[in-house]
RNA sequence: GCGCUCGUAGCUCAGCUGGAUAGAGUGUUUGGCUACGAACCAAAAGGUCAGGGGUUCGAAUCCCUUCGAGCGCACCA
C-alpha cells in the first residue's frame, strides 16, 4: 500500500473515532500557503449530521492531532481542514520506497484487458493522424500493466477495405503477367515484383485513377468483394502485399515503441463471419432491410436515432461492423478478456455503440466490458479537420525525420560521441514527439503544428530526458566516490520537502490517469516532479556538501526521482539516452 | 432535423466526480554559468474562464439558455 493510501486510511480511522459513519477524502492542497493536504468534507458532513461544519472540523482535528502524523492541523474558512505532515512521516516514506519505486504504486485487482489500437491500413503509409491512437493505446497498455493488469494488444490492421481492391487493380494494370492474374490460377507461389518503397506510391496512384474513373472504382469494389470471399488469386496477392506492408508499418511502430502482441487484422475475422451470421440468424437477430442484412439495435430508452448495424451489404459484401463484431466473438473465444478497449478517433463513437449493442444482444460478451476510448480529431494548423484522402498528408516517417533533424543539429559533440549521435538524436526526437502528443487530454481535438513537435525547450520531452540524464550523471559521480545510497535521514524542509510531497502524490496520479484513460495526467505529473527537482538541484551543491548525512539524504532523494522518472518515461514509451 | 464535442492568458494547452487567491509551457521584459551538465534556474507582466440565468454556504466545473466553432447520423473505414 502506498504511503498516500495509508495516510488516507489512518485519517478515516480517526474520523470514525469521532463518530462519523462516513469517509473523507484526502486531497492535495490548492492552498500550499495553508497546508500540504486538505480535507473538505466537513461542509458535506454538516448537512448530513446537522452540525456546524467548523465544529465538525474541530472534532476531526482533535483526533488527527493525536495520531502524530501531522506537524499542523488547522481549520480555515467554512470548515476546511488543512494538514501539514510531520517530518518523520516523510522520512519514513523515503525509506519505505527508496529501494523500489514500485512500492509507491497501488496495484489494482488484476484484470485481463484486450487493447485494440493503432489501426494502420495495409498498403497505405502511416500518417500523422495515426500518431495519437498509437501513443494513447500504448501508454494505456503500459499504465494498465504498471497497475497490475494483464494486457493483450492488437494493432488490428485495416486490411479488408477498398484500398485492397484499388491496390490490386493497380497491380494488375502494372503487372498483368503475374501468375495470380492468369486463368485457372491454383495458388502456386510467385515473387512479388515490388518493394516496400513502391507501396508508398501504388495506392495514391491507384486511388487517383479510381476516383477519376467510375468503371475502375467499380472494378476495385469487385476485387475487394472477391477478396472477402476467399478468391484464390486476390487472396494470395493480398497476403504478399500485406506481409510487405506490415514489415514497413512495424518499423514505424517500433520506433514509436508500440509493441503489439498481435499484428492481426480485419481479415483474420473472416473465418468467423459465416458461423457468426448463422448464429445470429438462429437467435432471430437478423432482419433484411433495403436488401441488406442488419441487426436492429434500437432500444425503448433511446432518445436519438439509432440506425441498425449492417452486417451484409445488399451486394453481399461485409463491412467494418461485420468484421468488428466477428472480431469480438473471436477475441472472446481466444482470450476471454475482462475488458476490451478500442482507441480510435472519437468520431467513430456511433459505430462502436452500434457494434457493442449488437455484441451484447448476441450474448457474446456476458461479463466483458467493451469501451471505446475515443481520441480527439486531428485538425490542421488552420483549425479545420485534417483530410486523409485529399493527399498532401504528412507521413509519420516524414514528421519523425523533421524532428530528428532538429535534434541532431542541436547535439553537443563534446558530450555525445560520434558513434552514438544518430541514436541519441532519434531518442530525443521521439521523446519530443511522444511527449507533445501526450500532453493534451485524450479527447481534445488535436491541432497538428510542426512547431509544437520541434520545440525542444520548456515543457517538452527533451527537457525530461535532459533532466533525467543530469541526475544519472550525478548519481554516477557519487558511485565513483563509492557513496552509499541507503541512508535517508535529513529533511531540510526547503525544496527537498516539495520534491517528497510530489513523490507522495504519484499513486493517485496513476489511478486518476487510469480512471480517465488519459496519459496527460502522467505527462503533467512527470513535468511537475522534474521541474521541482531541478529547482532543488540548482539550489544545492550535492556532491560538495560537507555534511555527510545531508549529502547522503540528497543523493537518496535524487535517486528516487531518477527511478520514478524512468518508470514514468517507460509508461509513456519514451527511451532515455545515456547522454545528450 | 436528431445526437455528440468544444469555447480558459497574445499563442498552444491543463484544471471539469463543485471548494479557498484559475495554472503550465511558449512569446515579451529582466537577472543568473572559468559548469555536481544552462536543452537549466529565478523574477515581472499577461484572465469578465464566450454572454446571460439557475442550483449551492461555495461554480471554470452541475442544470437551462443565447451566440460561436467542429463532428457524427445504414450499405466508407
Amino acid at each position: 500500500m502506498s504511503k498516500f493510501l495509508s495516510l488516507g486510511k489512518q485519517i478515516n480511522e480517526a474520523v470514525k473515532r469521532c463518530g462519523f459513519d462516513d469517509e473523507v477524502t484526502l486531497s492535495i492542497s490548492n492552498r500550499p500557503d495553508l497546508g500540504e493536504f486538505q480535507i473538505n468534507d466537513a461542509m458535506r458532513f454538516a448537512k448530513i449530521y446537522h452540525k456546524n461544519p467548523v465544529e465538525i472540523a474541530n472534532t476531526i482535528k482533535e483526533e488527527l492531532d493525536k495520531t502524530g502524523l501531522f506537524k499542523e492541523v488547522s481549520i480555515a474558512g467554512a470548515g476546511f481542514i488543512n494538514l501539514t505532515l510531520s517530518d518523520n512521516v516523510l522520512v519514513d516514506f523515503v525509506n519505505e520506497i527508496k529501494d523500489d519505486v514500485n512500492s509507491n504504486i497501488d496495484k489494482m485487482e488484476a484484470k485481463t484487458i484486450f487493447l485494440d489500437y493503432g489501426g494502420a491500413n495495409v498498403a497505405k503509409a502511416l500518417h500523422v493522424g495515426h500518431l495519437r491512437p498509437a501513443n494513447i493505446g500504448e501508454g494505456l497498455k503500459r499504465l494498465a500493466k504498471t497497475l497490475g493488469h494483464k494486457t493483450i494488444s492488437d494493432v488490428h490492421l485495416g486490411d479488408s477495405g477498398l484500398q485492397a481492391g484499388i491496390v490490386m487493380l493497380e497491380m494488375k494494370s502494372r503487372f498483368p503477367d503475374l501468375p495470380c492474374f492468369k486463368e485457372g490460377y491454383n495458388g502456386e507461389d510467385f515473387e512479388l515484383p515490388i518493394v516496400k518503397e513502391d507501396l508508398k506510391e501504388i495506392y495514391p496512384t491507384g486511388s487517383q485513377k479510381a476516383h477519376e474513373d467510375e468503371a475502375l472504382m467499380e472494378e476495385a469494389r469487385k476485387i475487394t468483394f472477391e477478396l472477402q470471399r476467399d478468391n484464390k488469386c486476390y487472396n494470395t496477392l493480398w497476403n504478399k502485399i500485406t506481409a510487405l506492408s506490415v514489415a514497413d508499418i512495424k518499423e514505424t511502430y517500433d520506433l514509436l515503441n508500440c509493441d503489439f502482441d498481435l499484428y492481426e487484422g480485419e481479415r483474420d475475422s473472416f473465418k468467423y463471419i459465416p458461423d457468426m451470421l448463422k448464429d445470429l440468424e438462429n437467435k432471430n437477430l437478423l432482419t433484411k432491410s433495403e436488401g441488406a442484412t442488419v441487426i436492429d439495435i434500437k432500444q425503448d430508452t433511446d432518445t436519438k436515432e439509432m440506425p441498425p448495424v449492417i452486417l451484409v451489404k445488399s451486394d453481399g459484401a461485409y463491412l467494418y461492423a461485420t468484421t468488428d463484431l466477428a472480431t469480438i466473438k473471436e477475441r472472446m473465444e481466444r482470450f476471454n478478456p475482462d475488458e476490451i478497449w478500442y482507441v480510435t478517433d472519437l468520431r467513430q463513437s456511433l459505430h462502436f455503440e452500434q457494434v457493442f449493442r449488437a455484441a451484447k444482444m448476441a450474448g457474446y460478451v456476458p461479463n466483458t466490458e467493451l469501451r471505446h476510448l475515443g481520441n480527439g480529431t486531428l485538425n490542421g494548423p488552420d483549425g479545420k479537420p485534417f483530410k486523409t484522402r485529399a493527399g498532401g498528408v504528412m507521413s509519420l516517417e516524414e514528421l519523425i525525420k523533421m524532428i530528428y533533424d532538429a535534434c541532431y543539429s542541436r547535439i553537443n559533440d563534446d558530450i555525445v560521441e560520434a558513434s552514438k549521435k544518430e541514436d541519441t538524436a532519434m531518442k530525443i526526437a521521439l521523446a519530443a514527439l511522444k511527449y507533445a502528443d501526450y500532453l493534451p487530454y485524450r479527447e481534445t481535438d488535436y491541432i497538428f503544428d510542426i512547431n509544437k513537435f520541434t520545440d525542444l525547450d520548456g515543457k517538452t520531452g527533451p527537457y525530461l530526458l535532459y533532466s533525467t540524464i543530469r541526475i544519472k550523471s550525478l548519481l554516477n559521480k557519487a558511485s565513483e566516490e563509492n557513496f552509499e545510497f541507503n541512508n535517508y535521514s535529513i529533511l531540510t524542509n526547503k525544496t527537498d520537502r516539495e520534491v517528497l510531497l510530489t513523490l507522495l502524490q504519484l499513486p493517485i496520479i496513476l489511478n486518476r490517469a487510469y480512471e480517465s484513460k488519459s496519459i496527460n495526467e502522467v505527462a503533467e505529473y512527470i513535468y511537475k516532479l522534474t521541474s521541482i527537482y531541478n529547482k532543488f538541484y540548482s539550489e544545492n551543491r550535492i556532491l560538495t556538501e560537507e555534511n555527510a548525512e545531508l549529502k547522503a539524504s540528497w543523493l537518496v532523494l535524487s535517486k528516487l526521482v531518477y527511478n520514478t522518472n524512468m518508470m514514468l518515461l517507460n509508461i509513456m514509451g519514451i527511451n532515455c539516452p545515456e547522454k545528450m
